[in-house]
DNA sequence: GATATTACACTCACAAATCCGCATTTTCAA
DNA sequence: TTGAAAATGCGGATTTGTGAGTGTAATATC
C-alpha cells in the first residue's frame, strides 16, 4: 500500500491519504509523509495543521496521532483500565473470519469492537449504539443494529423488538458483557430487561463467550440469565487465581486469560 | 469511451461526460477536461460549479472529486458549523413538550439532538445510532432506535426492518435531514434506501419538517422522496433571499429561518 | 545541565487555478 | 427573421497551493 501516487494529486486527496494512513498505522510522521507523497514537509505540516483544526487528528512533534474519536467515548475509554482492555483483546481474538457475531453492550464489549483487527471480515450484530458507531470505522465489518427503546444507563436498546429480532438470527459466536458469574447460580445481571436479551442472544448463538472481570467472578445478581452450561468460553483477567477458575473448568468451559 | 466527441456537443451531454469520467477515474482535472472536450477551462469550471451545486461532485483546486462518498462522517460534522447550528436550533424550537418525534439521520439532525432544551420532555425515534448516543445525555427525552443494517457512510440503519418498524409508529412530528428540495421536483436524495426510509417517516408523521441548508435549495438528486405537498415546514438559513423561498411559500409551507 | 539536532512557524515569492466582467456566439421561440 | 436568453471565450485581477529561507521552539545527546 506504500504505492507511489501520480505526480498530480489534489490537496484534498492528499489529506484523505494522510487520514487513511493514520487510521491504518495509528500514527504518521511528517518526514515519511513528505517522501511518500513527494511534497515538502512544510506542505505536510500545513495539512496536519488544517486537519487538526478540523478535529480529525491530533498533532504531535514529528507527526500526528488519531484525533479523539469524539469526547463521549474518550470518557468511556478512560474508565476502562488495563484489565478490561486485556480481556477485550483476548475476546477479540476468538472471532474468526467470516463469522456472524452477537456483541452485547457494555464498556468491555465496546473495547472489543475497537480492538477488532482491521483485516477481520465479519458481521457484528449488536443492540448497543455506541458499538455500532465505533464499528463504523472498521473497513470490513458489516454492522447490524437491533432496534428498541434506549436504556440510557447501559446504552443498549431493550424491549420486545430486540428479543424478536434476535429470533431471526443464527450467529456463530456471542460475546456477553457485564454479568455476574457464579459456579452454581450461573449467569445473572442487575437488570431484568437486559437479562431477557442476554438469554435471547445465548439462544441464537452456537458458541457463547462471557467477558468477566475479576470482581464479578463468584458473584450473583438479582436476575438470572442462564445456567453455566449455556456457556462455552469464559474470558477473564490474568490475575485471577487458578483455584477460583477450577469450578468453571470443571463445568467444561474453555478459560481464556487476557 | 476515450473517443473524441463531435464538435457540436450539448452542455448537458458534456456534463454527463464529466460525470462518467469522474465515476471511471475517481477524479477529473479541469485542464484535462478542457483539452478532451475542446472547450475552454472556464466552461469546464462553470460545469463543475453547477454540478457541485447540484451535489453531484465535490470541487477541489484543479478539478473535482466524487461527491459525498469520499468524505467521512467525522469530517462532515465539521463543515459549515454555524449555518447548520442555526438551522438545528430553529428546528429544535419546533418540538413541543410531550410530542413523539421522528428524527432523521445526518449531521444537521445530529445538531438538533444536541440542541434540544434540557427541559423538553419528548420521545425521539431515530434510525441514526450517533443521534441515539447524543440523546443519551438528555435527562428527559425517551429514545427509540430503529434497527437494521448500518450504512457506514451516512451512519443510519437501513433495510426492510426500519421501514417495517416505522409502520407501527404514529408520530406528531418528523424532522428530515439531508435532502435536496426543488419547487417542482419536491424532495430527493442521493441514496435509494434512505429515500425509502424518509418516505416511510413522512407517512408516519402528522407534521413534516425539512431541514435544508442554502446550497440544497432548488436542487435535485437521483432518488425521489416525495412531493413538496407532503411537507408542512421548511427550515433554512437566514441568508436565503426571499425570492428563492417564494415558490415554497406559495406551496403552503411554513418557512422558518435559523 | 549544556549543546547539537530536529521540528516548527512565519514570511516571501512564484506559478497555477480561479473568479469576474464583458463581448461574442449560439439557441430557441415568437 | 428577429429578439431575448443562455452559453461560451477572452483578458484581467484575485485567490490558492506550494516551496524556500530564516529564526524560534522542542527534543535528543552527551
Amino acid at each position: 500500500m506504500q504505492s507511489q501516487e501520480p505526480k498530480g494529486m489534489f490537496t484534498a486527496e492528499r489529506r484523505q491519504f494522510i487520514l487513511a494512513m493514520l487510521k491504518r498505522d495509528g500514527k504518521v510522521l511528517s518526514s515519511e509523509l513528505s517522501t511518500a507523497l513527494s511534497v515538502s514537509e512544510d506542505t505536510i505540516r500545513r495539512d496536519l495543521r488544517d486537519l487538526a483544526e478540523a478535529g480529525l487528528l491530533q498533532r504531535v512533534h514529528g507527526g500526528a496521532l488519531p484525533g479523539l474519536p469524539t469526547a463521549n467515548y474518550a470518557a468511556r475509554q478512560q474508565q476502562a483500565p488495563q484489565a478490561k482492555e486485556a480481556i477485550a483483546r483476548a475476546a477479540a481474538g476468538l472471532i474468526r473470519s467470516g463469522q456472524v457475531v452477537l456483541l452485547d453492550g457494555g464498556t468491555t464489549t465496546l473495547q472489543v469492537a475497537q480492538q477488532l483487527p482491521r483485516a477481520l471480515q465479519a458481521t457484528v450484530i449488536t443492540h448497543c449504539p455506541p458499538i455500532a458507531v465505533a464499528l463504523a470505522e472498521h473497513p470490513q465489518v458489516e454492522v447490524i443494529v437491533l432496534g428498541g427503546r434506549l436504556d440510557k444507563h447501559s446504552m443498549v436498546t431493550v424491549g420486545a423488538s430486540v428479543v424478536e429480532a434476535l429470533r431471526l438470527v443464527r450467529a456463530d459466536l456471542c460475546l456477553l458483557g457485564v454479568c455476574s458469574v457464579h459456579p452454581e447460580l450461573g449467569l445473572s445481571g442487575p437488570n431484568l430487561e437486559e437479562a431477557h436479551i442476554k438469554r435471547a442472544m445465548i439462544a441464537s448463538a452456537a458458541e457463547v463467550v462471557a467477558l468477566v472481570s475479576a470482581e464479578k467472578l463468584g458473584t450473583a445478581a438479582p436476575y438470572i440469565v442462564g445456567a453455566l452450561s449455556e456457556l462455552t468460553h469464559l474470558v477473564t483477567e490474568q490475575t485471577v487465581p487458578e483455584a477460583v477458575l477450577a469450578p468453571y473448568r470443571a463445568a467444561g468451559l474453555t478459560i481464556v486469560r487476557g
